[in-house]
DNA sequence: TCATCTTATGCAATCGATTACATCGCTGCA
DNA sequence: TGCAGCGATGTAATCGATTGCATAAGATGA
């Protein structure tokens, strides 16, 4: 940051007018008349001048950011939601800053409201007492989940019916033939992983197949934890003939350790993922998978923070639950 | 941000000091004496303290933040580098604000340093005017390139060997007995496309095989692009026998459309990806390629432009460039 | 014992934009 | 004519932390 950068008396002495009447030509127009707000807005430009954000921020008492909470950036999975929540918030002029959650003590320091305006949280396992709701002395921020979220919070939420979702992933294998059907699960203690599998197991009662809880592997929605449930199918001495694996990259795992392993999807089991990630089009063999609206999950978050942070109240932000839907493709096939 | 909220005013008053003792506890605690060191943090545990971030930022004329330009953030690549930079950067208290160069006019303020203390830039192929480092009317903060660069440009940088790193890919496909080998390319201002297709045409040229322009196709970097490379070899009616792609996830895109078609990887074409990203050791085949080390990337840019804030000159900020390997697997193979 | 130096602390100005309140000039109505 | 009301603008206080300068107390040396 400059010394000797115009500051907003540059402008008004170029101007000809006080400081006042240059703040309210460019955050309240109506209060000040045509012929002013012309002659201000030349002399900005002119002068070159750019609001000093630190400046704006201590006298509004706000600090201008938002923050997203990601559990591992590195998971291509969040970048489309980043990509979604920065596009809404663009034209409001927060910044969004990022903190990866696994980034330890850190976290602690964004949700104080001293540091930002808002949180979108996508990681609802952080330890118990961050996020409690009922800790009125540690000041929090207006707060929106999205992805996961926290059960018994009335907080808003952006979120996708998982229960539904799984249930689609199911019947599709149904309708396929496949009476011996498996689960690829994500962390034990996660609500995507939990709501999944109720789904799935709701699904297949609903369709008299008996539950079989040796078919419901434990995983971490990773591509290498894909792989290890691909080793522990091939020990199996009772395979279920299909897989529905709660996230893409699992999917992905799965097949590419399989396809290692001399055994072909979907001719010798038929898999179908979760998310639809880019490269899920572009697998061998095209993955079939329950789409969600990743870009828009993050758009819907943003845009409900910001009504949230405007002061717009709780109502316009009961929860946004978004639509899912079968993608068929070639990794699950008819049983034959 | 919550009125009624601890300031160091209050901390001073419950210390028995005055705010200015409180300020260099913290921030400069060699000035305090031990004694007086411990009652103020005392204090300040007690209050709940913590500092207003645009208070300190107005008084030190800086903004307590970096910004991170990406060409894309959907795009999975850049996940791990911004990883990277957000892990390297935590410890400093730097704010990280992300920044999708594909929305347009915003960018521009994010270039100015009443916006930001410093500089990552992830995409070269900004319009011209926005990097130039020739206009000293416009304030620029310190800039850290990293992965894509300026032709020309002394400012720092953090990049990889691109030339050399398709010379390992050209290598290993000769070694396979390829004669006619092929490259995707990305899209053609790129400098990474410009010195991956270099060092393609310096590798086949020292193998001694002629170039042939035909077999080099544009592309984007993006699956859809190495998609639709698949589709324009299967039109040729002398096609290559190995495809170089300059991006892991157009050589994703091209064996998934082959597959598509009934044409097999490695059996009917050798391919090999650049990038390593965490899909292709699972992908089916799974992708030879040749790695970059992304996290590295990110941390190493991060350190160099916090070095460069701190005033610590050009001097320790010449261009880093990190290694790449050949990284084996199943998507190429021996010719026959 | 006094002058000098060092260390620890306080006082108060400062960073730049915003905004409550005061002021001024004008219109319109009684 | 006089006064209320309104629109446009200026004046100056304010947000909270930092830091240059002043000062006081204690250490050192002659």
């Amino acid at each position: 940051m400059n010394r000797n950068y115009p500051r907003i008396r540059d402008v008004a002495e170029a101007a000809g007018v006080s400081t006042a009447t240059v703040s309210r030509a460019l955050s309240t127009p109506d209060l000040v008349s045509e012929d002013t707000r012309a002659i201000v807005l030349k002399a900005v430009e002119a002068t070159g001048y750019r609001v000093n954000h630190a400046a704006r921020n201590l006298r509004r008492q706000q600090t201008g950011g938002i923050v997203v909470l990601v559990p591992n950036l590195a998971n291509p999975f969040f970048s489309a939601i980043l990509s979604g929540i920065t596009s809404a918030m663009a034209p409001s002029g927060y910044n969004v800053l990022i903190a990866d959650t696994r980034q330890g003590e850190h976290i602690r320091d964004y949700l104080h409201n001293n540091r930002a305006d808002g949180l979108i949280v996508l990681d609802a396992n952080l330890p118990e007492d961050v996020l409690s709701a009922g800790a009125p002395e540690r000041h929090h921020p207006p707060i929106v989940f999205a992805c996961e979220w926290l059960e018994n919070d009335t907080r808003p939420k952006v979120v996708i019916d998982n229960v539904y979702g799984a249930g689609l992933a199911i019947d599709h294998l149904v309708e396929l033939g496949h009476q011996r059907i498996g689960h690829v699960m994500g962390p034990p203690d996660n609500v995507l992983t939990i709501t999944r599998a109720e789904g799935t197991r709701r699904a297949l009662a609903k369709h008299g197949l008996t539950l079989r809880p040796d078919w419901f592997l434990e995983g971490d929605f990773s591509l290498a934890s894909g792989a290890e449930a691909a080793r522990r199918w091939l020990c199996m001495d009772d395979r279920p003939t299909a897989m529905f694996c709660s996230s893409d990259a699992m999917a992905c795992g799965f097949i590419g350790e399989l396809h290692h392993r001399g055994v072909r999807v979907p001719d010798d089991v038929s898999v179908v993922g979760f998310d639809n990630i880019d490269i899920s089009a572009h697998f061998v063999p095209a993955l079939t998978t329950i789409a969600q609206p990743r870009t828009r999950i993050g758009e819907t978050a943003a845009t409900c923070l910001l009504s949230l942070m405007k002061g717009e109240g709780e109502a316009i932000c009961q929860p946004h639950v978004l639509e899912v839907e079968l993608i068929k493709r070639q990794s699950a096939a008819r049983l034959g």
